[in-house]
DNA sequence: CGAAGGGTTGAGCCCCTTCAATCTTAGTGG
DNA sequence: CCACTAAGATTGAAGGGGCTCAACCCTTCG
């Protein structure tokens, strides 16, 4: 998988930052100047833990992991999924104490930089804070666009949202292909995402491919056709703002 | 209700940041200098239309407001419940575009701030774009609660959690008492909330209010008991995040 | 070869929805 | 003051989507 190491291991999180901002080459050297160390996660391995401190930021380098909220009665609730390129507690970073946990999916690669860099760093270039907000508030959107999915969309339309939803950030990110891909979750993830049970999500996802919405073989699902998956999951990518940088004002 | 104009329009915005963050004499008087306008709105009418950029930051100086999303099929989401203090589109006034609608739910009057002052007085004044920044953070919080309660929970503890954070909020704004306040949506615009039909909101009240959780008279809620309906809810307020400021060293 | 995790399938049930009717309340005009 | 209207609250009956419980299978790995 790393056949090729990137040249610099805060490249995912550049290429992000560009992503939602054009950054001058002064700015995006103090990028890549943030201090930080690398280290390597297994599968199961929580990055973040609920209730502890956080006085690092995530940057997820390679691999996927998710964010989970545990309820009471034992049941668990993932509100995203991370890949290449997310910081995976910009969220709380800030906020000091997480509510909640970030636990790797697969072998992780994760940047960590002290919380206090990030902070001076996007305030010493605005125009970097200003992406970073931005990413944040991109994670939002996807919140509330999860949030109208589960409380008002049937099971087809959930998985298969979700299911779109991945492929496309997979493709965002240079990890592969929105119509071919292998989910690097189980089906009880896939259930904890839309509050679903894990025999009712492996019900839907067959039903999904009777209608041929998707293939399936193991966990790699293929779309032949992406409008008509698209039509039967209510799937409009604006929500995850991939098509326009910000419009507001530069600073510089 | 308004028996009391507050000295300054902007005196909600002032205090919900030093909730987030303590603030300097000048970086206050920075706040209540943003160049701003007054409008008011009758209920029913939108404060943000989905599709139609964003050129004003939005500050509820009074009233209630919602953020919805709407479905292909019709259906609505609702996401956010806003009162005084709330920057309706902190959201996405960054972004430029909304993809979701805010409505009044309430008389409301909102004060307008061109979106390129608050940018500006966000990195003029690191510690106010930091309380900014904390405040959309907050949101997102909200957000993944609200996420884990519709995937999670059933009808009676959707129903009393959103009864609880509502009320807390309420009391965090200084707008009245937990324990007793009026409701300004109807039952319709609960089950947008939490992902139910009208007709099961209205049973689920009525199921809330023979196990003694809460008492009703029209859209009057009365809470006798906190601990009991906060365990029926599976509510702890922590993520609200009002208990305590972010951590995070100050820049000045 | 045994164990463990995860995928698949069946049967029955129940929480919540749907559809539809009735009631209450507030507002409006005569 | 009252008829009229509309929005919202309330209630009943019936149906269905997703859950629960409980198998069984398949693959991987030590």
């Amino acid at each position: 998988m790393d056949d090729q190491t990137p040249p610099h291991s805060l490249d995912p999180l550049l290429h992000r930052l560009t992503k939602w901002r054009a950054l001058t080459e002064p700015e995006r050297a103090a990028v890549l100047a943030l201090p930080h160390s690398v280290a390597t996660t297994e599968p199961r391995k929580y990055i973040i833990r609920q209730e502890s401190p956080s006085t690092h930021s995530c940057l997820l380098i390679s691999g996927f992991a998710f964010r989970e909220k545990i309820i009471v009665n034992g049941s668990r609730s993932i509100s995203s999924i991370h890949m290449r390129g997310d910081v995976v507690n910009l969220q709380n970073s800030l906020v000091g104490v997480a509510n909640h946990s970030v636990q790797a999916l697969s072998p992780c690669t994760v940047g960590l930089i002290p919380r206090e860099a990030v902070a001076e760093l996007a305030f010493a270039f605005p125009n970097i804070g200003m992406a970073l907000w931005y990413d944040t508030l991109v994670q939002a959107s996807m919140f509330r666009e999860w949030i109208a999915s589960i409380a008002r969309r049937n099971s087809r339309a959930r998985i298969a949202h979700l299911l779109c939803e991945f492929g496309v950030r997979l493709e965002a990110a240079g990890l592969g292909s929105k119509l071919n891909y292998q989910l690097p979750m189980s089906q009880e993830h896939l259930g904890d995402c839309v509050g679903l049970t894990p025999v009712h999500v492996n019900r839907t996802l067959k039903d999904l491919e009777a209608s041929g919405d998707i293939t399936r073989s193991k966990r790699e699902v293929a779309i032949a056709d992406w409008a008509k998956i698209s039509r039967t999951a209510d799937f409009k990518e604006d929500y995850l703002h991939l098509a326009s940088r910000t419009t507001t004002p530069a600073f510089v």
